[in-house]
DNA sequence: AAATGATCAAAAAACGTTTTTTTATTCATT
DNA sequence: AATGAATAAAAAAACGTTTTTTGATCATTT
C-alpha cells in the first residue's frame, strides 16, 4: 500500500517516547539507568511502531556482527549432480541449526566460483571444509585476521583449529573390509590435489599394503575431471593391472565412475571386483550396486565446528582440535560376499 | 603473531597515500574525479595494506547489503533425519550459487527453532520456502518492509511474488501413473497445515474422483509427527478402508510412514498397493522399495526464485509469478507392475 | 548545610563507509 | 585579462546504532 516506507529507526521510536535516541538504546538493551515509567513507553513505542535495530548499525557500532560463513573449494564437477546433496548439504543442514543456537547465522559460500571474495561479506568468522594445501580461502581469511576453523586438517605447516575427520581410522575400516571380505589385490583412487584426507589414507594404505605384502597401487585422478575423469582412470589402471580385485575409491564421485569402468570392462561388482567409498551420501546409496561406506558423523563434525569457532570468536580460549565420535562402516553390496546381487 | 591486530580502515590507506579519505573510496570506487597518479598510489596503498571494505559500514551507508536470506519452517519432524538431505538442501545449494552470481550471500535461516528474528539479520531480502498459511516468517518479512519471494504459492490473500511450484499438475502426473498402473482405491495423505501443495493437490484429487466415480478418502496427519505419525495414520487408514490399492503420500516422510504402516499390515508394495510421493530425493529413492516420484526440477525453482527477488531488491519491476519447467515423472518401484519385485 | 553519591536522561563521540558539498587549481575560451 | 568550465582533492554530512561523557536532580551522609 505506502509504497516506499521508509525504515523505523531508533529516532522514530526516541520521538515517539519522547526522549533521545540513546536512552531508547539502553532502555532497549537494559543498560544504564532509565526510570521504570520512561522504560515501559520506550518499549511501548518501540513495539508500536515495529522497531528493530538494524542489525549493520549495530554490527559496525559494536565491531562484530552475528554471522560465521562456510566455505568449501570442492569444485563443481565433484559437489555437483546429485552429490550436490552430498557432504557440503549434510554439513551445512547441520551447521546452520548449530549456528542458530548460538544466535548466529550461517553465510553459504558454495563452489569457489572464479572471483568470490571472503571480505566482501561481513561475517565474524569462517568454517571450511575440507581444504586443500592450495585452498584459496584459508590463507585469505587469516589474513583478514578472522576465525577459521576446517573441518579435516588443513594441510600445511600452519596449524588452524579444527575437527577432525578421522581419515586413517576411515581408511583402516574401509581396506580392512575389502581385506576380509577377501580382495587381494586392492588399489587406491583419490583426488589430484593435497588434502589431508587423501594423505592420511595414502599412508594408512602404504602400511596396510607393507604389512601384508601387497603392492601399492595408487592412482591419482583430477578433481576437476568428476566422474568420467575417475571413469578413464579406472579404466586404464584395470586394464593395466587386471588382478585387482578390491578398489578404494575415497570420493563417492569417483567410485561412481569407477563402478562404470569395472562394468565396461566386463568386471561384475562386487563378484570380480569389490568397491568401496568415504562418504555415505546419495551417490554411494543409489549407485547400482549400492557402495559400502562409512558413515563420518557429519552432524556432529559440523555442530563441533560450530561450537569450535563460536568459542573462538568469543574469544574464550579453544583447543586446536576437536574429535568427532569414529566413524563406523556401512556394508552394501559393493562388498557383498556370495554369488547372487539379488537382495530380497 | 601479532595477536590482536587492528583491521585496515580506509583512514590507514588514505594516511599511507597521503591523501583524505573519501578520496581513497572515491579512487576504489570510480567515481568523481581523482588524478591518474593520485588513484594509483591510492591502490596500491590498498593493495598493499590488504585494504578491505568494511561489509557493514559499507552497508549502512549504501542503504542496502549483499545478502539474502533463506527460510523453511518445516517442522524438524519432517525436515530431518534422511530428508535433511533434502528438499530444503537441494534448493539451498543451488539458491547458494544463483545469489553468488548475482553478487549476493546466501544467509540460511533453517527449521524455524523456537524464536527466531529474520530481523535480527541485515538481509536485504528473503526467500521463503513453501510456507504454509500460518507461516510466522512471511508477515514477519513483509512488515520489514523487505521484498519476499516465495518458493510454492503463499496460501493467503495477500499476494507474494512466487515461483510456481506446478502442485496440480504434480497432482495429476501422480493420480493418472497410478490410475495406468491399475490402482483403482486411491487415497490422499497429506498434511494438516494449509499449504498451496496441500490445497492444490487436495482440489486435483476430488476432481479426479469425480471423474472416474471414485470416493475420495483424504487423511491428513500431523506434519510434526513426522514418519511415525504417518504411520501411524496410514495404518488406520488401510485398516478402516482395507480396499485401498494406490496412495498418494504427498510427503516423502509420509510416504516412507506409510510403507511401513502397510508392510505392518501385510500388504506388499507394489503388488497389493501402489505408493507415489512428490518429492523426488534421498528419501523416496532409498526406500525400499524406492518410491515412484516426480522431479521438481528444484534447481530452476530455486534459481528462478533467486532471481526473482534479485529483480525486486534493485527495484526493477518483476512478475508476481514465474513458472519453472514443468514435473516430471520419475516411476519407480513402489508402483511397478508384474509380479516380481526383483530388479536386475 | 555542605559534601557525597546514586539515579536519571540528554549530549556527544564513535564505528567505517559513501555521497554531497565546498574549496582550490588548472586550462581553454572569449 | 577576465570568465567559466572542467578537474582535483579536501571537508562535511550521513547511514543507525551503542557507548561514554556530561549535567542535573534528589536523597543521604558527615
Amino acid at each position: 500500500m505506502s509504497g516506499e516506507r521508509r525504515r523505523v529507526t531508533i529516532k522514530d521510536v526516541a520521538r515517539a517516547a519522547g526522549v533521545v535516541p540513546s536512552t531508547v538504546s539502553q532502555a532497549l538493551n537494559g543498560k544504564g539507568y532509565v526510570e521504570a515509567g520512561t522504560k515501559k513507553r520506550i518499549l511501548e513505542a518501540a513495539a508500536g511502531l515495529g522497531y528493530h535495530p538494524d542489525a549493520r548499525a549495530r554490527g559496525l557500532r559494536m565491531g562484530k556482527g552475528q554471522t560465521i560463513g562456510l566455505f568449501s573449494a570442492m569444485p563443481p564437477q565433484v559437489a555437483a549432480g546429485p552429490s550436490r546433496l552430498g557432504f557440503l548439504m549434510e554439513i551445512t543442514a547441520v551447521a546452520a541449526e548449530a549456528a542458530l543456537n548460538k544466535g548466529l547465522a550461517l553465510l553459504l559460500a558454495p563452489s569457489a566460483g572464479s572471483g568470490f571474495a571472503p571480505e566482501t561479506f561481513g561475517i565474524d568468522g569462517a568454517i571450511v571444509l575440507e581444504p586443500a594445501a592450495d585452498d584459496p580461502y584459508v590463507p585469505r581469511l587469516l589474513e583478514l585476521n578472522l576465525p577459521v576453523v576446517c573441518l579435516g586438517r588443513y594441510p600445511r605447516e600452519e596449524v588452524v583449529p579444527y575437527v577432525d575427520l578421522h581419515s586413517a581410522v576411515t581408511a583402516g575400516l574401509l581396506l580392512e573390509h575389502l581385506w576380509e571380505n577377501g580382495s587381494r589385490c586392492i588399489a587406491l583412487l583419490i583426488g589430484d590435489r593435497e588434502r589431508t584426507s587423501y594423505r592420511e589414507t595414502e599412508a594408512v594404505y602404504q602400511r596396510f599394503c607393507g604389512e601384508r605384502g601387497l603392492t601399492p597401487l595408487v592412482r591419482r585422478t583430477a578433481e576437476s575431471g568428476g566422474e568420467t575423469g575417475a571413469h578413464v582412470t579406472a579404466a586404464a589402471l584395470l586394464q593395466e593391472c587386471p588382478e585387482i580385485d578390491g578398489l578404494c575409491a575415497l570420493v563417492d564421485t569417483f567410485a561412481v565412475g569407477a563402478v562404470q569402468a569395472a562394468r565396461a570392462a566386463g568386471r561384475r561388482v562386487p563378484e570380480d571386483l569389490k568397491i568401496v567409498t568415504r562418504y555415505d551420501g546419495l551417490r554411494a546409496r543409489t549407485c547400482k550396486p549400492p557402495l559400502t561406506a562409512v558413515d563420518l558423523h557429519l552432524d556432529a563434525v559440523a555442530s563441533l565446528g560450530v561450537e569450535l569457532l563460536f568459542r573462538r570468536i568469543s574469544g574464550e580460549d579453544a583447543p586446536t582440535r576437536l574429535t568427532p565420535p569414529l566413524p563406523t562402516l556401512m556394508p552394501r553390496e559393493s562388498t557383498a560376499l556370495g554369488e547372487s546381487t539379488v537382495k530380497q
